[in-house]
DNA sequence: CCGCCGTTTGGACGAATGTCAAGATTTTCT
DNA sequence: AGAAAATCTTGACATTCGTCCAAACGGCGG
């Protein structure tokens, strides 16, 4: 039990700390995101993030895997019980366009992070599995869209996830610059994009 | 004609010294490319880079001009000759494949640098309009298909464009890791996507 | 040959970075 | 309450960063 607190307390505080990290590059950016930055989102030192993490990289990757766990969370609620394929194209898009209302600067930062996996090796593995995750829940909704309608997918998982990623990435660029139509646009593509991809 | 040579030596090198910075940021990424690093990928030293740039910002800037100058030629020759749908669809994919295969750093150099546009105003205009173009290579090419198929394109110009996107990214993502069917993959699925953006 | 002007060098600067360690503070346990 | 362990602060360190500048270089017209 004392150990059980003591880890707790600990694991705790990463997460805090982590949670910081993320307002702070959400914000600013990897590039421009140093610990000191960090460390002013947060009512501690700058000293301390050496306590919990062992460098910038390991503060970063855990900032990363905190990302996907409530990335997970918040889509493995997963296809509602939409009960025609227009309902269920509709509740698919809404769900999107909303998450990106909701967090736009978060999915920015996601981006972000992506890029930088293409050059930091460190990141690769935790980006990849947040993909892995993100492909999963599109494809739940493709199948479930294939189902209703009574026919197959005629795609890959990566090709559906690619296609979904496409339009939201646009969506976000363009909502960003204050696009008023870009959350529109981004229901209107995904309720036409599910369609496409069933016979 | 001395002011026309002098002009013209300035504007040289500057191209020079941007060629340099651009196989520098292609090698590290944006945020771990420094002007002295930039200096080293060139014959002079850093301080030369003041006296043809006033800082980093415009430099990096101009990178992405002389980027963008490089793209719109490589991609403005548009669609070949192609006689039927499939051929065209076929040309289409073998060009983008070919762009990802034959020079992949400079397309991670692109995600990077489009990312980094949603944090810093100052490369926003210059990323905007680079898309806007890649835009409309993705759009000639979806124009030309319908022709052939003697039918008209469903989608917006955004709306194809954030689609090749989506697959091409996703393809460069895989290629760069080194999965070989990563290529072959971006062909089947533009060639499939062709189609289903006309009726 | 000299002097000029456009180039280029190399070093210096202050600021910012990641990292670390010694000490102060707080919490926990007996 | 007091000792022990944990948490946290503070300041320092070696680098590296962008920027600037005085001096040196080099070719070309006088």
């Amino acid at each position: 039990m004392r150990r059980r607190t003591k880890v707790d307390k600990f694991e705790d505080r990463r997460r805090e700390l982590a949670d910081a990290a993320l307002l702070a590059l959400a914000d600013l950016g990897y590039a421009r995101t140093s610990l000191r930055t960090i460390a002013e989102h947060t009512k501690f030192s700058h000293g301390l993030l050496h306590y919990y993490f062992a460098d910038k990289v390991e503060l970063i990757t855990y900032c990363v895997r905190r990302y996907k766990e409530a990335c997970v969370k918040r889509y493995e609620g997963g296809v509602g019980e939409a009960a025609t394929p227009p309902a269920l194209a509709e509740a698919c898009a809404d769900g999107l366009a909303a998450a990106l209302e909701e967090a736009p600067l978060m999915h920015r930062l996601w981006y972000d992070l992506r890029s930088q996996s293409l050059f930091e090796e460190a990141f690769r593995d935790d980006v990849a599995e947040i993909d892995e995750s993100l492909q999963d829940m599109i494809w739940r909704n493709v199948r479930a869209y294939a189902d209703l309608s009574g026919v197959e997918p005629t795609c890959t998982p990566p090709e559906a996830y690619a296609l979904f990623d496409g339009l939201f990435q646009q969506a976000l660029q363009r909502h960003l610059v204050g696009a008023e139509d870009a959350l529109d646009d981004l229901r209107r593509g995904v309720r036409k994009l599910l369609p496409r991809l069933v016979s």
